[in-house]
DNA sequence: GTAGAGTCTGACATCAGTGTCAGGTTCAAG
DNA sequence: CTTGAACCTGACACTGATGTCAGACTCTAC
């Protein structure tokens, strides 16, 4: 499929599908025309990069981190290395932390939102 | 207290609580000679607005939401209009889905990291 | 009263992902 | 062929919280 397509699959934009090729992130065939051509599981990729830049996971390390999976995505399937897995341990300790925040603020909020709805 | 104490008691800056104060989330006594002062309830305060920023919420809905709060924090306690009610909801509902994203990040983190360390 | 640490305001810089525009090329349908 | 939609690259703008700097003032301790 080409870029729009996929941008419409995801949700992402076009502008952000050209900067993740652009971070290393997402690969692409190109067409004789030179436009860029997607296989069908491209999809599931973009997905998951949002989901790691919602995490709050930079590009570089996104970057370093995707060839590492062993989900059956067609890359190389390299293997991280220790000062990888240091820093990714790192990212999921943050992010336990970052879940536990959550929490809390959607407490406040339901806590707002109940208060306000029995004074109405 | 003054404002450097804050800042060493909630670990954020100094720029960032005056950030706070100039978008109405904080507010502080002024000395004679126009310092700072702040209430003691000022550390939670501060802490509770890291956590709504960390969950996504900008500022100006922060200002919002701060005085509908039921915490007894001194504020004047407004009640939360229905559009507000509303917009809150939605948040809501954003870190839901939030904390499922970073359910699945967690977890492919956990699962190259277990991976990279199966093969060590 | 003086030294030094702390604070004040205001301004500009930074980050990283994304929006947007310009000028040109490619693709698919008629 | 032609036309219009989609795509290309490259560049610049924006956002919003925070960093940083300059120059001036305040506070505390000696």
């Amino acid at each position: 499929m080409r870029i729009g397509e996929l941008a419409g699959r995801t949700g992402v934009s076009v502008r952000s599908l050209r900067y993740y090729e652009a971070q290393g992130l997402l690969v692409s065939e190109r067409s004789t025309g030179g436009q860029r051509e997607y296989a069908e599981r491209a999809v599931d990729r973009v997905i998951l990069i949002q989901e790691l830049f919602a995490a709050g996971l930079h590009s570089k390390k996104i970057a370093q981190l995707l060839p590492c999976m062993r989900d059956p995505d067609g890359g190389p399937n390299e293997r991280a290395t220790p000062e990888l897995v240091v820093e990714l341990t790192a990212e999921r300790d943050r992010i336990d932390r970052m879940i536990a925040d959550l929490a809390t603020s959607r407490a406040v909020l339901d806590d707002v939102i109940a208060t306000a709805a029995r004074e109405l």
